[in-house]
This record gives C-alpha cells, sequence and structure tokens, in this order.
DNA sequence: CCCCGCACTTGACGGTTGTTAAGGGGATGC
DNA sequence: GCATCCCCTTAACAACCGTCAAGTGCGGGG
C-alpha cells in the first residue's frame, strides 16, 4: 500500500472522518488484495467477517435465488467501502460480492472494528455516516426504479459519470453493458435500444466510449416527466 | 406513554439492544405525539432535526420531484423506527414522510442521541444494526422491483402480512390499495389486475380483506422463475 | 335523503420491455 | 491465420404495464 492507496482511504466517508492515528491502528499493515476480475468475495448468508475498501477496480453487491437467477444491488468503484453494515446486521451478509474488474482491495477485520468502536465512541460516528450514504444510495436507486424509464436511467447514468455537469465530455463505461443493464434493472436488449433512444440527444455510443455533446440537455431528459415527440 | 408502548419501544431493533436504564434516558418523558392521517412529519431537505418511533399506525417515506411526482420508499408500522440514519448523513433528510393513517409517535432529538453516542459506545452498536436492518430491508425491496411481475409483488407483500407461513388465513390490509401500489412500483390499475390473477391461486380480495386459502402456495408464486400457464 | 367525492375495478388501447433469434466484430487460443 | 467464444446490436413478436375512460359503491356533507 502506497501514498496514493493511502490518499483513497483518507477520500472514503468512513476513513476520512476519523483521526489520523485510529485510521492507521485499524488498517494497520493489512495486506492489499489482488485479486483477478470475476473473484468472489463472499456470499449472501456466510457469517459477515470482514468489510473491504476499493484501491482499485470495481465491484459488484448481488443476490441470487435457488433457481440461479442474479440481481445485481450495487456497483461500487475505488474509494468506496462496502459491506460495513453487514457486520452489525446478525453478522451474516444479505448479498453476495464479486470484482467484475481485476481490481486492488483491503480487507478490514470486523471484530477489530466492532472493539475500536467502543474504545473510540466517534469512530461510531463515522461508521454511522458512511452507513448512512450507502441507505442513501439505494433510496435514490428505487426512486430512479419506480420513477424512470429505461431511456431515463440510463441517462441519469451517464449524467454521474459525466466529469462535467454542463458542455460536452467522453465517457468511458466503466464496466461492461451487460453489468450496467443489470445495475439498472433491464435486459442488455433494453439498454441497446436505450442508448438508440438516446442519440437525437446528441449521444454517441462507440464500444465503451460514449461521447455526450451536452451534459446539461441529459440531465433535463433523465428528470422530465414528459418525453420527446420523436 | 404506559406500559404497551413502552414494551413496543423496547421491541425495537435500535432500543431493545441498549441497557434499560438507557432507553429510559433517552426518550425520557418525552410527549406523545398523537397525529391525524396524512400529517407531513418532515419534508425531504429540511435539517434532520429528531428521527421517530411509531407506537401506533403507519408512516410512508418519499421522495418527491419539483413537478410534483411522488415515489414512495417505504412504509413502516407500529413497533419501527426511522429517520435514524438521516441524522448522520449531512444532518439533512433525504426522504419526506407523513402519516397514512392516525398514528401516535415518538419523536426524538438526534443532538440529545449523537451526546448519547460518545457517552455510552455500545449505543453505537445498536444505531448501525438498526441502520443495518433497514439497509437490509431496502436492498430486498430492490431485489423484489428488479426481479419479480407485479403478482409476484403482491404475492410476497402478502406473505409478509400473513400470520403464519402455511395453511390458511385471513388478512386485513393496513392501508389503501393505492399506497400499496406505490409501495410495490405500480399503478393503482396494475394492482387491481395483479390482485385478480392471484385469484387462480386460492385469493379472494374483498375491499381490504384477503382470504389466502394456501400461505405455503403463494409464497412458492412469489419466488417461481416461471409462471401459471392459466 | 340526495349529491358528490373518492377509492377501487374493469375494459380497451398503445407503448415499453422481455423473449427469442440471428448476426457482427473484437479478443483469445491453437 | 483461422476458429471459437463472448459481448453487443438489431429485429420480430408477445407479454406486461401504464394510460385513458367509464362505471360501481361507499361515505360524508348539505
Amino acid at each position: 500500500m502506497d501514498n496514493r492507496d493511502w490518499a483513497i482511504v483518507r477520500a472514503t466517508p468512513l476513513f476520512g472522518a476519523m483521526p489520523q492515528d485510529v485510521a492507521l491502528s485499524i488498517i494497520g499493515t493489512k495486506p492489499v488484495r489482488v485479486l483477478d476480475k470475476g473473484s468472489l468475495l463472499f456470499q449472501q448468508g456466510e457469517p459477515a467477517a470482514s468489510f473491504f475498501v476499493i484501491l482499485e477496480g470495481w465491484v459488484k453487491l448481488f443476490r441470487s435465488t435457488p433457481e440461479g437467477t442474479e440481481t445485481v444491488v450495487s456497483v461500487f468503484r475505488r474509494g468506496e467501502t462496502f459491506a460495513e453494515a453487514a457486520i452489525f446486521l446478525g453478522g451474516r451478509y444479505p448479498v453476495s460480492a464479486a470484482t467484475v474488474t481485476s481490481a486492488r482491495l483491503l480487507a478490514i477485520d470486523g471484530d477489530v472494528l466492532r472493539r475500536r468502536i467502543i474504545e473510540q465512541p466517534q469512530l461510531a460516528l463515522s461508521m454511522l455516516a458512511s452507513s448512512s450514504y450507502h441507505l442513501k444510495g439505494l433510496v435514490e436507486q428505487i426512486e430512479q426504479i419506480k420513477s424512470l424509464t429505461a431511456p431515463q436511467r440510463i441517462a441519469a447514468f451517464l449524467v454521474n459519470l459525466a466529469p462535467a455537469s454542463e458542455g460536452s465530455c467522453l465517457i468511458e463505461l466503466p464496466y461492461e453493458k451487460t453489468l450496467i443493464a443489470q445495475r439498472l434493472g433491464m435486459k442488455p436488449e433494453s439498454l441497446s435500444r436505450a442508448l438508440a433512444k438516446l442519440r437525437p440527444l446528441g449521444i454517441r455510443v462507440d464500444r465503451e466510449n460514449v461521447s455526450v455533446s451536452d451534459v446539461r440537455l441529459l440531465a433535463r431528459f433523465a428528470e422530465a416527466t414528459d418525453q420527446i415527440d420523436e
């Protein structure tokens, strides 16, 4: 773990809010785990031993039914933590986790964290802030699925990825379109169609590269109650 | 607040996990708020001053867009707490809240809670457990919306409400069908039609009374990947 | 007692999405 | 260099759901 990694850790809602020495004492000299794309981190129902910080790459959280269908709940990226809350929920993970790119992660022991919370009460506030942050993300996702059409959901997804909030820009899709579709609650075919529908709004797609001619226009489309009339 | 109310408070994940005297000191002699149906408790974006315990009645959390469309995120009932997490999220509510029946609530000051957490570290663990519980609820909701059809979602909703996990039973719908529809992410018309589709499975609906002839059958239908073939 | 409003249901219709199928193009392995 | 696999796209079709419209029944107010 180098300085760059350390900067990432300090930028998380969880480790950013606590004093530096406390953060250091929790992370300690944990080795960085380097993983291939598609590595399973933990499975839904397993005892929740640890939680994770992403130093590099992308990780999906998903639920699977006995029949084998898989529902993606969220996808996290570098600088995000996940599964912190699971440690406090009867000690079992409510979802499974797997990397969707090659990745470097920090795994942090749950027991250690729990003990530290007792010693360092402010630490609990950081944890709560971080867990609230995840809660808010899920709430926003529910709102999007319930109230937006497929093209609007991708529009919102692209706006989130855009480096600026206006003007034109280029966006590189961070992972496969199949996964994006799952994350947005639709089939890959629907994603293709929805992206095609955004063409009149100045969106061009070539493999993983997306060019947006007017981010603000896209954002307005994502929020609009009435749609384009061809 | 009488003994019955106190029992409800102690049955919440939040106040159940902490020592009795701590719970008492937080709730103190707070007056119980008695509210009419449709009372607004707080609005999305407001500073999060307090969180709530429901002693009686039902409360919905929702997000509204500037255009006026409303998305219901969750509906809570007697014995549940809500908005605890908001207090730790930049101090603003990410959703609005309103009663959907007449209700009796306990409003608990956020600052008090925060101060107590510093003094009583185990308290933080209770908070985290409670916030994890809500997280899990949202995850399950996302899974349902993404992977189930409308009839399956109501089936799951009814199974949750059923007093037993097998055999036959009578269920009284706790609030208006319009709200149930919003909670399940569909229109009232779709709810009607979906309930009609459950008739072959032994579901009869008369106003707010639902009779289920075989709960297990209903539960199996809610999880099935393939549907009834008429 | 009647009128009105509201919640709910039912029907017809159209749009959107899932399904199934086919094909293109880049990456990988031999 | 060629075959193969996988990801993605497009198309046709069907199912589902939202929309619009009409109608019922209960309950409240005049």
